[in-house]
DNA sequence: AGCAGGCTGTGATCTATATGACACTCGATG
DNA sequence: CATCGAGTGTCATATAGATCACAGCCTGCT
């Protein structure tokens, strides 16, 4: 399985390299390495001086940090095809831990072969480009929902975002069951709440049948309420109008 | 000075660029766009369809959101020769402001030629992405500092980032005068906090004599204080070892 | 089977920080 | 020079959510 014919299949499905001719392909996966790691092992530690770049294959991989009390902030999680340890490429040292959700396959490559690819196929580039652009964006949206949402908008929030990532909707119900075992602790590190906090809240989103547990997995009943308690922020009085300059976009103009 | 001869040098002082040659340079400066803002103009917002990249040349742009209400949070402050607007490279829409935050000249470039320029140099896409791989790692800090820091902490924190990027240290004192014009209500903007809170807060570090106010601005007497302030998070029990996995790094093995 | 350890659930406190409501100080602007 | 508005300072109050401290439950292991 981690035989240089197994290592070409890998890459080739992986979309970051799709523009590479099989020649290329070829090559990488002489030099391509492949990893497995089980659930909650280890893969990548703050400060690690690594100098490979790391192509999730299958699996998932969740990326967080810790303060120093230990507790625990989950950054994003990786699906397959997704890229991780970039800064290696940038001669940094990595600054988060990378974990195994799953159990995960992932594809290590050295940072010279990545360079060397990159130079010669721009596009991958703009790809690479493409891909952190998307996960600042995502980062931007997340330090909005700590400073503008309370806590059940921002369960709500991530409730939606895992509902549409890994959910599967009922054709007949229209609710929506994820398919990604998460405890009530992992929440609380994606929200930057406690578990108890997380605990109650979804014990009320469960009274009032707005979601739902089936087989220890969450069931969105009605999306259309998480989605109106995600929109609705935390308490604040309007700035006035300088503040925010008129013409704000998005489907509500309320005030 | 927005004549083609103006915008060569403009071009020319641009880090990103360097690696360019007289020539392209000159072709840039071609169909470069120069424009100038007052301080608290607007020169982007979300939903902007622009196929403009731009860069920073003189003066400090903001780049912020705001929620529902009118909250605005500040993601970060841009400086001379940062690049943003970087989604249209990627054909998504704005999804922040951007403003003036002193008068600000900017440059920008066709996503067209700033992609035909990628593709024939690629240390410039390299370059692009060590620009937004820090950008990252800036917004993982600052969603760590909402999670793990309570308010005064963050503060520190961010007088201290603020220092170390606009800070002359006097060789006397060793105080650090902080050369840029900030009100309460933007500092409460960087770190998610009311405008009083950060008034009380203020109120406090000066009564300790850790910072000061010369001439409207910042000094900080005692950096030392504010890193142990920064450092100290908010309260939060050690969470069981297999969470926090052995070996964290960092100089402080304190705990 | 049976036990231990990770999860979930729930309540009683406590506290940091938002809210709302003012007064005061400047520096700019007519 | 008068005034006006932006920035600052302060206080009294309310409350979301953290903390602490349990208790019952599955589930996977031996």
């Amino acid at each position: 399985m981690t035989t240089p014919r197994a290592r070409f299949w890998y890459l080739r499905g992986v979309d970051v390299f799709r523009v590479l001719s099989e020649r290329e392909v070829d090559r990488l996966a002489e030099r391509a390495l492949l990893r497995q790691y089980a659930r909650g092992e280890v893969i990548l530690r703050p400060g690690d001086p690594s100098d490979l770049v790391f192509v999730v294959k299958e699996g998932r991989a969740k990326v967080s940090t810790y303060s120093v009390e230990g507790r625990e902030q989950i950054l994003t999680l990786l699906e397959p095809g997704d890229l991780f340890g970039e800064l290696a490429l940038v001669g940094e040292q990595e600054s988060a831990h990378v974990e195994a959700f799953e159990d995960t396959l992932v594809c290590a490559l050295r940072r010279e072969d990545f360079e060397q690819i990159l130079r010669a196929h721009p596009e991958i580039g703009l790809h690479l480009i493409r891909a952190l652009a998307g996960r600042l964006r995502q980062a931007a949206e997340e330090i909005e929902n700590l400073v503008f949402r309370d806590v059940p908008g921002r369960l709500a929030s991530v409730l939606l975002r895992l509902g549409q990532a890994y959910g599967v909707q009922d054709p007949h119900t229209g609710a929506i069951r994820v398919a990604l075992r998460m405890t009530h602790h992992d929440l609380a590190s994606m929200i930057g709440a406690t578990r108890e906090t997380v605990t109650t809240i979804l014990a009320r989103f469960r009274g009032e049948g707005i979601t739902d547990v089936e087989h220890r997995l969450m069931v969105i009943l009605q999306p259309d309420r998480l989605q109106a308690l995600a929109s609705g922020s935390r308490r604040g009085r309007a700035r006035p109008e300088e503040y925010a300059p008129a013409g704000l976009r998005g489907p509500e103009e309320a005030q």
